[in-house]
RNA sequence: GGAGAGGUGUCCGAGUGGCUUAAGGAGCACGCCUGGAAAGCGUGUAUAGGUUAAUCGCCUAUCGAGGGUUCGAAUCCCUCUCUCUCCGCCA
């Protein structure tokens, strides 16, 4: 949620600056309702401290013995004016916010103009892309007859899910271990275990509800929950309403969890193979911080991400995303992709991303400075990173002639020493 | 699944319709006192919003959440939720 204040002072600021992410803004029915809000908010709190006014009279009356009929008389009908103006006050609050919901965070000023992925801009590139001398293979003819098995999955539950059997279940399970292992260790971060359903208000918090709920899985439930598209959500709503003392930033997290998405509006994108899957296994980084360290907090978590990468030794490039491809929450976010030889191209693994205060403002996640003062937290998260992707790298780029696939020393530890996968 | 007890501020805890403007205590911060400390004394110690150029101030809301009754609700009623105890079931 963007700070009330700044809409309050310059709505047409916040309009030209979300025109980078295509946003329409619309001002005149912001100010209009703002205009409303605030003589109706006048209006009601007048009215409830006259009627406080008066019932406390009345309650003095009676306790010296007085009379209290003339009293009550004097109240008349402000019970039923001020029910009108609560209610009245109470609908213009509820359009106001759902208007504010559903406004994106203003992007960075160092976010490049532009409508969609085409237009992203290559930060780096790491490693060479791998010449091979024989016909390669996509991770889905790869595996055909030993590893990724679609044709269960659609069984057993339908499109965009897969079973994996032997090594190639142990390989994915040591991309996991393995992730956690160096983050937990190298980098510093917290390991947590969190729920894999989440409620509306957690999802309202990081930004998932109300716009997008078409993407989430609902369960069925007299309460209203759902699975979480990713880790992002429950961890960071562990500090939904919290105040933290300034010594405990940076909070950092890591934490591994299934994401699910329904993937609605992407039927035609990326049906071979498991690059797009409605169940998919993440580990993930979540940090707390400073605001003034946010910017620097970007960058170094970005490199925790590419660290795994490098480990692993498998070729990437970081791209920043440009304004039409910038998520709602987001005011700017770094994109890692590594190399996929089967599709000849670079694919998205990890997405780093700076929210500075708009989740934590839907969180009400703030700390208390030295000073005393209470503010806003600012948040970031980044894939580190997405282990199903991930292991379709592994297995195109580090594939053998005779169909194998050979397994980066990194992860051999993880993998009870397997060394290499048979065909 | 059944029965019961609860949820009050940073913490403990009182509070069954109006001197509650949430008592009292602990903790914390500052001040006085002291050679220094402890003790003692004093002052302060929530959040969100509105008003204001801003501070002070003033106003409104918040006692798990949401409704309701009432001139007036922490207190009474309803629904939900979470915690604890006992029974049952269970990995």
């Amino acid at each position: 949620m963007l700070d009330m204040k700044v809409l309050r002072a310059d709505p047409q600021r916040v309009a030209d600056a979300l025109k980078v992410k295509n946003y329409q803004f619309d001002v005149a029915a912001f100010t209009h309702l703002e205009e409303r809000r605030k003589t109706l908010q006048a209006q009601t709190e007048q009215l409830q401290n006259e009627r406080n006014t008066k019932s406390k009279s009345i309650g003095q009356a009676k306790a010296q013995g007085e009379d209290i009929q003339p009293l009550l008389a004097a109240v008349g009908d402000l019970g039923e004016r001020l029910d009108t103006t609560k209610k009245e006050f109470a609908q213009v609050q509820d359009d106001l916010q759902a208007l504010v919901m559903g406004i994106p965070n203003l992007p960075h000023e160092s976010v490049p103009l532009g409508q969609d992925d085409s237009d992203n801009q290559q930060l780096a590139v790491w490693g060479t892309p791998r010449v091979f001398d024989f016909d390669v293979l996509d991770h889905v003819d790869l595996t055909a007859d030993s590893g990724l098995d679609f044709e269960t999955a659609a069984k057993v539950t339908g499109s965009r899910f897969v079973v994996m059997h032997g090594q190639v279940a142990r390989l994915h399970r040591a991309l996991i271990q393995f992730m956690l292992h160096k983050h937990t260790q190298t980098h510093g971060y917290n390991e947590v275990y969190v729920p894999y359903i989440a409620n509306a208000d957690s999802f309202r918090g990081t930004g998932q509800l109300p716009k997008f709920a078409q993407d989430q899985f609902k369960l069925e439930h007299e309460q209203e929950l759902y699975l979480v598209p990713t880790a992002e959500v429950p961890v960071t709503n562990i500090y939904r309403g919290e105040i933290l003392a300034e010594a405990e930033l940076p909070v950092k997290h890591v934490c591994h969890t299934p994401c699910f998405r329904s993937e609605a509006g992407s039927y035609g994108r990326d049906t071979r193979g498991m690059l797009r899957q409605h169940q998919f296994e993440k580990v993930e980084l979540v940090q707390l911080v400073h605001p003034a360290t946010s910017w620097d907090v970007l960058d170094s978590l970005t490199g925790h991400a590419e660290a795994i990468l490098q480990d692993l030794e498998l070729p990437y490039r970081s791209v920043v995303l440009c304004g039409g491809d910038l998520g709602f929450g987001a005011a700017k976010t770094i994109d890692l992709e590594v190399w996929v030889p089967g599709q000849d191209t670079y694919r998205e693994v990890s997405s780093c991303t700076n929210f500075l205060d708009f989740q934590a403002r839907r969180l009400q996640a703030r700390y208390r400075s030295a000073q005393g003062d209470i503010e806003l937290l600012h948040t970031l998260n980044g894939s580190g990173l997405a282990i199903g992707r991930t292991l379709i790298a592994l297995l195109e780029n580090y594939q053998q002639a005779d169909g194998s696939v050979s397994v980066p020393d990194a992860l051999r530890p993880f993998a009870d020493d397997l060394a290499q996968i048979k065909p």
